[in-house]
Parts: structure tokens; C-alpha cells; sequence
DNA sequence: TTTACTGCAAATATTTTGCAATATC
DNA sequence: GATATTGCAAAATATTTGCAGTAAA
């Protein structure tokens, strides 16, 4: 869902906090980095954010993103993934709560859940020596549609596999 | 823990097999890619072979390694792992059982745990419309190390972070 | 003998870095 | 006014691709 009103004040004081802590500048890129950001529903690259940008007539260059995505990395407003493709995705997760990932390995397609058990269980897990911050759990699988696609195939082509 | 030697046999048997089955060519090199896989403890990536033939005095080219761990991977003979770090790396995983992965968001340390909770919730999660067939679970914070640096810097320059 | 595979080098893609110009504080 | 931040271009890094020579079947 795209964020509410409330939700878009609460991130741009989490930001502003943090940049003050951090005796950095409080420029409009960082803001309209972070509100674009907070507009988008699912996962997102570096390129897709550029070029939403640029769709607004807001040019933001390449490294100046790059270089923001990093400080909303340090202040927990968004998170980072590496499905498996060519691309670093990145996600808002103010307020997003905890949604496993399930990953298409045909087609790529990503999906998210939640589940109360695999929540639970890995909350009381306990680590000697390390301080748990977060997790992702990442399921690889196949999606029915790439699952139907495969078996057609297999059925116009018989002998293609041997044994 | 290194591979025995039936360990070894199985899993050559196994890729033999799969290029059969696909009828691949079995080269030398795509064994002595495989054999060296299943020499390595931990986790790797494709510049760590690379060195390690080279210092064995087999020379395989970064393509032909990058092109066969696709195929190992597609024999399930490897798993496939983006920590988070510039690389990806790669881990054997005939007969290495489940295992989870805490990652230390500092220093990049990596261990591995298992946990038969976790595990359990996992495996009896229903997705609808997809076939699972692995999983990837990966918790990130600070390990002890990390932390008392952090803690000591902190006591060192108690003015740095206002508020 | 056929053609899949390898090695090399070039191409592609992503992210990082250096530096001059600019804008925040 | 001091200097952190931006944009640009170049650099660094990782992975893929094209092609000629080599070797498995």
C-alpha cells in the first residue's frame, strides 16, 4: 500500500533526526529521494527510482541516490535485497512489518507473506555472541504458472529428457 | 567439514549423470571445478576458485567457472548466496543438511546455525500457487566484536552524537 | 568427424570514487 | 564563509557474450 499522510511526516522527522545527529544537510534531494521512495508499493532499483524521479522532472544523479539509499539504510527506513537477479532491490520498511519473500525461480516473480510461526520461531532463537537486528527469509520455489509452462513443454517433447 | 571420499564419488556420479542426461561433455575441468567445490569448509566465490586451481597449477578460465557453477547449480550440487556483500558466493550442498546464516552487518562475518523450530514452521508453511524447493534464511545484526569496538569508540568521543 | 566446450578479450551492468561547482548551515 | 553535498565522468568490479581454437564423443 502506498503510504499515508501520517506515515510520510513520520519518515521525514525519522530522516531529519538522523541527518542533524549526523551534522549532515537536510537537502531537497534526500527528501524527494525518501518521499519517492515512500510512494512506491513493492520493491525497487536504483534505475526505477532515477527514473521516477526524472518522470517528475526531478533530476537526481545516479550517485547521489546511491549515496541516500545508504543513509536510509543506517536509519532502518528502507531495506535491502538480493533475490537472486542482476539487480540490488531495496524496499520502504517504516511501518511494513515483518513479510517473508517467495521467489519465483523461472520468471523471478517476487511475493511476500507473513507467517505468525516462522515469526515466532525465529524471534526466540537465540544467538550467542551477536545481536539479532533483523532477518529476511528468502523461499525459492516455482510459481503454477512457470510449473504449467514447463509441463506443456515436456509433453510436446517426449524423448527430450533421456531416462 | 571437507567432503569424504564417498561424498566425492556421489557427487561426481550425480553430475556425470545430470550431463548425461543432458548430453554435456564431461571435461576435465567441469570435475576439477567440482572436486575443488567440495574441498572448500565455507562459503566462496568465483575469484576463490579461480585462486585456488591457479595455485594447484590448473589453469580454468573465470568464464568456464561461472559457466559450470550455473550448472551445478541447476543440479542442486550448489547453493547460491548474496549476503549483502559486493560478491556472490557459493557453497556445496549435497548432504550439508539445512542450515541457517547470521550475518554481521559490520564486519561481513558469516556463521551458520540450524534450529529445528525454525526449520519446522518453515516446512509446513502452505503457499498457494507455488512449489517450494529451498529456502534461504538470513538474520543480520552485530556480532560481540563489532560491538564492543562500537562501545569503545562511543566511551572515546562521548560528544560525537548529539541528543 | 562433429560440434560442445574452453580461453581470451571485449562488452555490459552495477556501484564507487574524484573533483569542481553549488547550496546548506 | 566554511564545508557537506551534488552532478558528472571516470574508475572499479562483477558477470556475460562472441568467437576462434581445441577436444570429447
Amino acid at each position: 500500500m502506498e503510504s499515508s499522510e501520517s506515515t510520510k511526516n513520520t519518515i521525514k522527522k525519522i530522516f531529519a533526526d538522523y541527518l542533524d545527529k549526523h551534522a549532515m544537510r537536510k537537502t531537497p534531494e534526500r527528501f524527494a529521494i525518501l518521499d519517492k521512495i515512500y510512494s512506491i508499493k513493492g520493491h525497487f532499483d536504483v534505475e526505477t527510482i532515477y527514473n521516477m524521479l526524472l518522470e517528475d522532472n526531478y533530476h537526481v544523479s545516479k550517485a547521489t541516490i546511491y549515496n541516500n539509499i545508504g543513509l536510509l539504510l543506517d536509519c532502518k527506513l528502507v531495506t535491502r535485497h538480493q533475490f537472486g537477479g542482476n539487480t540490488t532491490q531495496y524496499e520502504k520498511s517504516y511501518n511494513t512489518g515483518i513479510h517473508n519473500h517467495i521467489i519465483c525461480t523461472k520468471c523471478g516473480m517476487v511475493r511476500e507473506f507473513t507467517d505468525t510461526n516462522i515469526k515466532r520461531a525465529i524471534q526466540n532463537k537465540h544467538l550467542r555472541d551477536f545481536t539479532i537486528e533483523s532477518y529476511t527469509l528468502y523461499i525459492y520455489g516455482i510459481c503454477d504458472k512457470c510449473k504449467q509452462q514447463e509441463e506443456a513443454i515436456m509433453a510436446e517433447k517426449p524423448g527430450k529428457e533421456k531416462k
